[in-house]
DNA sequence: CGATCGCTTGATTCATGTCAAGCTAGGTGG
DNA sequence: CCACCTAGCTTGACATGAATCAAGCGATCG
């Protein structure tokens, strides 16, 4: 893990969280009793399975908006699941702009796609106060060949991140600029539904410009359609925080 | 695996093959002899591993253009390696249009999208004549259990292929029309040059609706650009055989 | 208290989509 | 073997969705 030297569970300071937030300054109670387990690699594990890799795991933070997880060009070291805050992956082009692959939200793995080079391609930073679960590939990896079960969720969950950055391919592709909008919106309160139930109240950790970014397109362009898609009764937005009219959302396939 | 009764290696009638097509007609000769071994999931294992892979595969073919490998909706059976030819993923629109999410080249695996759900989310189909080697996935993951380094490969593969997506993510998203179309054209040669060498002439397996789609944009679009990119010298094309200007390609980076 | 960042809204421009037409090559049937 | 037929590809004229440029507002942070 690179030198960042961000204070583990520092001093949990009296800080109002957003709502999203998973209970998070309670200190590392092992995954057993994590919210997130359902998703996380241990979903399938028997008690003592957890037990095992519960161990090989701890949880840092918290990251504050920001921060970098992992930089473009860093050797691989550990693996970190969301466990509360959500994280983006982006690129950066000669001239500095950033593009956005990726959100992680709760639950979800980040760091995946340095396995196979040793090396992560590009960067993953903070996009709120958030704590992670790291682990290194390395145990990991030796503990998946001890424990079949452990590896067969990380394949599993390398092939779900796979089949998201598809659906997102397919998407992003083809649809206009309001549909990819709309696919995002729901795609989030869908993964967010996975580990905190659905919510009424769609909380965005994301400035619109990682948005625009995401979904190739302008903050302008974001903005303006968002004010359509309230005016229409589609949505009820007020500044990051959004509610989806479900009438409006009808069960949408992605494709 | 779905009924396709596709004729196992029948009768390798005399036909012409593309320039990229990798001895097609040759009959396997077990991974030891294969020429994309060094992409495929038993690059790093050694002669006894590679007998017990070897083992677990059978070779399907010829596909030939538009038959379905699978079907969205099909249930995971199994995985898929391309040992000559080439496949399309895509999806359907409610109305019949079809999106490309990404091609498979030879060496590179597909079906494993439909590892986590167990049943495969889009179409997989032979943009020409096709060899594949299919495993049963059940087998691959007792196999990997017993061999590590098979374990360690798949997770690698998985790895490479998310990279890819996030890789195509990040172009497609931001880049204007022209500078995705090179983008692609150099990830394609950059593939092939893997399995089959650097060569000079890049055969396109797909057509210019495919490439549109895959790129979001329209095959007039794709018909424009090349015409212009040939004209600035960058390429030079005729039907779909695509010549890399190296001095205008030059390291391309991906963003 | 000022500065900056994130967000919104308006006016204008431009890249790409849409519609339309014609060309070419390869495959099929007579 | 020839003649048609179709799928794939190319090119042109025109329309439009989204980018760009520009301006202003409110909240947060130092």
């Amino acid at each position: 893990m690179r030198d960042l030297t961000i204070p583990d569970s520092q001093g949990a300071a009296a800080e109002t969280m957003a709502v999203r937030d998973f209970r998070p300054e309670a200190p590392p109670t092992g995954c057993m009793a994590c919210g997130v387990r359902q998703l996380c690699l241990p979903a399938k594990l028997n008690a003592s399975e957890i037990e095992r890799f519960s161990a090989i795991v701890h949880r840092r933070g918290p990251f504050k908006r920001g921060d970098i997880v992992y930089a473009a060009g860093d050797p691989l070291d550990g693996l970190h699941v969301v466990q509360a805050g959500a994280l983006k992956t982006h690129g950066v082009t000669g001239r500095g702009v950033e593009h956005v692959a990726r959100f992680h939200l709760p639950g979800e793995l980040a760091g995946t796609d340095a396995i196979h080079s040793g090396v992560h391609p590009w960067y993953t930073v903070a996009l709120e106060r958030t704590w992670l679960c790291a682990m290194s590939f390395e145990q990991l990896s030796n503990l998946a060949r001890e424990v079949p079960p452990l590896g067969r969720a990380l394949v599993r969950t390398l092939s779900r991140e796979l089949s998201a950055d598809e659906a997102a391919l397919m998407t992003l592709g083809k649809m206009g600029a309001s549909q990819r909008l709309t696919w995002f919106l729901n795609d989030l309160h869908t993964r967010y539904a996975k580990t905190l139930g659905s919510a009424e109240e769609l909380h965005l950790p994301m400035t619109r410009a990682d948005i625009a970014s995401y979904l190739g397109m302008t903050t302008e362009t974001v903005s303006r359609l968002l004010a359509r898609l309230q005016s229409e009764g589609v949505i009820e937005f007020n500044g990051r925080s959004v509610r989806l009219s479900r009438a409006a959302f009808p069960a949408q396939r992605c494709l």
